[in-house]
RNA sequence: GGGGGCGUAGCUCAGUUGGUUAGAGCGCUGCCCUGUCACGGCAGAGGCCGCGGGUUCGAGUCCCGUCGCUCCCGCCA
């Protein structure tokens, strides 16, 4: 008989009836009448009932077992009595009546039982990680996870994709969020970087002619968490393809993506054919690049309503060249204590607050002070326009959009989820596109790269090379190959085509105020490489943590992740970030300059 | 760096207008219980009410500060 066990805690049945068999695993939950106790013993696998009375030899031995106790039990298999059987175990016809027991791992009290459903402080879960961990619920999680990071290989794999490994220890690059620094031995006060994302290395594998890379990377930011952001380090599936238009690269990952939604949603319906949203569109209807498409409502422009109406605040407002008035329509908000709530709400997000008109019973032409304010007319052409009636609400937002759209953005959230919108039991995923290649950059007031510098203008080289950089609107309105896949309102992934001719990288440093040897001293190494032949490559990198976050139905991504740091990049089970050894410190050249506590 | 929420038993939470000895469930300890699967019953232990200061005859409760956790903004090519 094997020294631990002979079936696992998930496998037995009724033909294992008579046979004496040996288990390992947890004692999930105990339960003593006294003159009978049943053990459910926990492992990966599953749950078997085991039992014991005052005939067993093992009985005194069970009295003394406690949750979470590892231990080792020999047995006979025998059916449950009629009646006692648990349909909702796989084992549940089936007992073992034990014959021995051998503890393997006792279990101090428990900071946080294994057993039940209940919600523990995020505090104590990371600190006893191991112990969340046993629970199903993150158990299955991290199996899901296991599973999808197979089937995106699987899939990357049959696509002709080719998987590498990059450096971890690489050098530090100036754009983007902070680095991980590693301090270097061998060259005192120098530093390696850790990968924000292998974005040069991938391109270099092209550049070096290997066609397709893909690779589960992982990258590390040094920048603040969000529930949907891992502070430190997470997992992008990083892809790069050679001899691409963006229209490639979106064929073909989408069928990766889509198949990886349909083949772990659940049933949930996952969108067919990805539209394609322009920025602009995006931002106008949705007020966002990253907009949710389960929520119906779509914002429209509606200022001539409001030009030289008299509600005077927005009549002012509109007065500025570049303002406007937006509208979020909310079917089914017809009624004062919604539109107040909505109000409310605005006010607790800083807003001074939030228009509304709404349409009830007997004010058919629209109620509250704006409808007053501005008069029946444009009311009802408000009403018309966004196709509203009796029951229904609308809120108003203006000002700069650049600037409202920031809070007109979540309030077209809030009111779809309010008013239970909606639809939870899809994946809507699209394509975002269009991004802007530059963007006026009020602190500095010059121009900048809106995105990444490494995106290829989707206008004709010798046209962006022949543009003049005092010609701001044209280069203000230029387009980059620069897109996103965005699902239910999460961004999963940016990509672009990316930049392979020296000469047009040269001129898009110089429109955004970078002088050429800025460019050498900052990505001296990939623009070198770019000049021995490289080849128009294009990708893309799907964040792998958000997608198993939305796969699993989770709104934090500590839920998919196996040992996550907090909010403030802490890991309390290991104890990192820790100090280190003066002479650690020595060998590394480094001394201490701490900041002053108070 | 800034804003919101939370902080009471090992854990989840309740605690009234400021008023006697701060409660419940789970867990823990002991006893009882031969068919449970959230087993049940009886008894018990367990509290710097995050910390510091203030107001008050009296503070878990009100005020100020601070710390911790969390969510958001900034930040995230």
């Amino acid at each position: 008989m094997h020294r631990y066990r002979t079936h696992t805690c998930g496998e037995l049945r009724e033909a294992e009836i008579g046979e004496r068999v040996r288990l390992s695993g947890w004692c999930h939950r105990i339960r003593d009448h006294g003159g009978v106790l049943f053990i459910d013993l926990r492992d990966h696998y599953g749950m078997t009932q085991v039992v014991a009375d005052p005939d067993s030899p093992a009985f005194k031995m069970a009295e003394k077992l406690r949750a979470e106790w590892v231990v080792r039990i020999d047995g006979k298999v025998r059916k449950r009595p009629a009646g006692t059987e648990n349909a909702e175990l796989p084992t549940g016809q089936v007992e073992i009546y034990i014959s021995e027991i051998e503890v393997l791992g006792a279990a101090a009290e428990l900071p946080m039982p294994v057993f039940g459903e209940q919600d523990y402080p995020e505090e104590i879960r990371l600190k006893y990680r191991f112990l969340d961990l046993r629970r199903e619920h993150l158990h299955n999680n991290i199996m899901l996870r296991g599973q999808v990071i197979d089937s995106i290989r699987r899939r990357m794999k049959d696509a002709g994709f080719f998987e590498f490994q990059t450096p971890i220890l690489t050098a530090s690059s100036p754009e983007g969020a902070r680095d991980y620094l590693v301090p270097s031995r061998l060259h005192p006060g120098k530093f390696y970087a850790l990968p924000q994302a292998p974005q040069q290395f991938k391109q270099l594998i092209m550049v070096a002619g290997f066609d397709r890379y893909f690779q589960i990377a992982p990258c590390f930011r040094d920048e603040d968490a969000r529930a949907d952001r891992s502070p430190g380090e997470f997992y992008q599936l990083d892809l790069e393809m050679s001899f691409v238009t963006q229209q490639d690269v979106f064929d073909a990952v989408e069928p990766v993506i889509r198949g990886v939604f349909e083949e772990f949603g659940k049933g949930k319906k996952v969108t067919a054919k990805f539209p394609m949203i322009p920025f602009a569109e995006a931002m106008a209807k949705y007020g966002t690049d990253k907009p949710d498409l389960r929520n119906p409502i779509v914002m429209e422009d509606v200022s001539e309503a409001f030009r030289g109406s008299g509600f005077k605040i927005f009549a002012n407002i509109l007065n500025t060249p570049g303002n406007a008035v937006w509208a979020i329509p909310a079917k089914g908000g017809g009624n004062r204590a919604f539109c107040d709530r909505m109000n409310s709400w605005a006010q607790g997000e800083g807003q001074p607050g939030l228009g509304y008109i709404f349409w009830r019973e007997g004010e058919e032409g629209g109620a509250g002070p704006l409808a007053k304010n501005i008069g029946p007319e444009r009311t009802k052409q408000i009403a018309d326009q966004l196709k509203l009636g009796v029951g229904d609400a609308c809120f108003f937002v203006a000002g700069k959009p650049k600037d409202f759209v920031k809070f007109a953005g979540p309030a077209r959230t809030k009111v779809g989820e309010e008013l239970n919108l909606i639809a939870k039991d899809r994946f809507d995923l699209c394509w975002i596109v269009d991004f802007p290649m530059f963007e006026w950059h009020e602190e500095d007031k010059k121009i900048d790269f809106s995105h990444n510098p490494f995106s290829m203008p989707a206008i004709a080289a010798e046209e962006f090379l022949a543009l003049d950089p005092k010609d701001e609107e044209k280069i203000l309105g230029l387009k980059a190959y620069q897109y996103d896949i965005v699902c239910n309102g999460v961004e999963l992934s940016s990509g672009a085509i990316r930049n392979h001719r020296p000469d047009v990288m040269k001129k898009a440093f110089a429109i955004a105020g970078y002088d050429e040897s800025v460019l050498q001293a900052k990505f001296g190494g990939m623009l070198n490489a770019l000049t021995y032949g490289a080849p128009p490559h294009g990708g893309i990198a799907p964040g792998i943590d958000r997608i198993v976050m939305l796969l699993a139905g989770e709104e934090n991504l500590r839920e998919v992740v196996l040992f996550p740091m907090n909010q403030k990049a802490e890991d309390l089970m290991m104890g990192a970030p820790s100090e280190v050894t003066p002479k650690q410190l020595k060998e590394l050249s480094i001394r201490l300059d701490l900041p002053k506590k108070n």
